[in-house]
DNA sequence: GTCTATAGAGGGATAGAC
DNA sequence: GTCTATCCCTCTATAGAC
């Protein structure tokens, strides 16, 4: 047995079922979930989930906090950093955001999805304004682009990287594309994003 | 009375019931989604739901293959015209995907959001090689861009027009956008989008 | 802390009267 | 075709023994 599995062995009851959650919660969505979905996922007994956790609502809204930072507070320091140029961001996020999203395909779609369920859950979850919108990147791209709402180059940035893995499912479901053409295109994304973002500035 | 509200009076019982279940199902999506709701958003008994459709699970399926469709193949048949340049499709199809979606703003995320938790469900209904991948659009993009997979351009391109409402529940519930902001930033995109995605081509 | 057993509510579906 | 009443299963949550 090795250290990591020595570790996954000792996790906490209480940190196996939040591992538990996180699959199965970012897999069904929360309505499709069933508590007994995250004890049998766990190996725990479902009784223990309400010891721990009071409630399926409660526990959901830990992962959830969780993912909403995942999602959107990865990339905030990085647009936020006063000391790179707008150029040196669009790189460096476009190559570590699609990094992160690799190893969480569905991130992007689950977190979206639940804030549409249920938008006013969320108003205190996220800081858009601080961390995002008000962003030192926006700024810059309002300084670069003077005609045009900074919000515009925002989207398409944020677009060209999270697009792909939210219409994943459907070349899956529909066997279009195979997993490595998928992540080939992606690794290829990681020079392209950023060369088409300095067309647009130009 | 007005033509239209008799037109609503007079609907069929089994087309009221279609229509609540377009509304509810993609207001909330099929989990967390009621047969009570729909027979109470339809003003209708909840037995009759039954005695016409069966079951909630095959009135799903009659409301989302209408929504795949409206999604996909709205835009098939101007891709695949063998008459348009690539510029002509592209002004068109910006255009008129973006009022479509103006006026269904839940469509993607719910379709999306619906195949990924059930991708077996819509192997059959999308034919996406037919429709999208292999259409006349994505041949052009390849002639015209020789060095590049078309799909990353074609990705590009549906990701700018899609992601603005896929992302719209986040500005809303962080009160990050007005209504009027939104609509008008939409309305820009009706020129930017063909604007950059030529820029792409060059 | 962990288990078994079960309460209690919700929700899909149907029987049967009209 | 439409209604009321209700079945019955599933799911969340808790009581209570250990």
């Amino acid at each position: 047995m090795n250290e990591q599995e020595k570790a996954e062995v000792n996790l906490s009851t209480e940190e196996k079922f939040k591992e538990a959650a996180r699959i199965v919660f970012t897999k069904k969505g929360y309505a499709a979930t069933k508590t007994r979905d995250i004890a049998e996922q766990a190996g725990l007994n479902l009784a223990l989930l309400n010891y721990y956790f009071r409630s399926k609502e409660k526990l959901f809204e830990i992962i959830m906090i969780e993912k909403v930072q995942q999602l959107f507070a990865f990339i905030s320091p990085a647009l936020n950093d006063t000391n790179t140029s707008l150029e040196e961001k669009i790189d460096w996020v476009a190559v570590n955001y699609i990094e992160m999203l690799t190893k969480n395909p569905d991130l992007p779609i689950f977190v979206l999805s639940e804030i549409r369920t249920n938008p006013e859950r969320f108003a205190k979850i996220i800081q858009l304004n601080t961390f995002v919108l008000k962003s030192h990147f926006v700024k810059q791209l309002a300084e670069r682009k003077p005609g045009i709402n900074p919000v515009q180059l925002f989207l398409n940035f944020l677009g060209m990287l999270i697009f792909p893995f939210i219409a994943k499912p459907v070349f899956h479901s529909t066997s279009a594309m195979s997993d490595d053409m998928f992540n080939q295109l992606l690794e290829d994304r990681k020079t392209l994003v950023p060369k088409w973002m300095k067309l647009m500035l130009e």
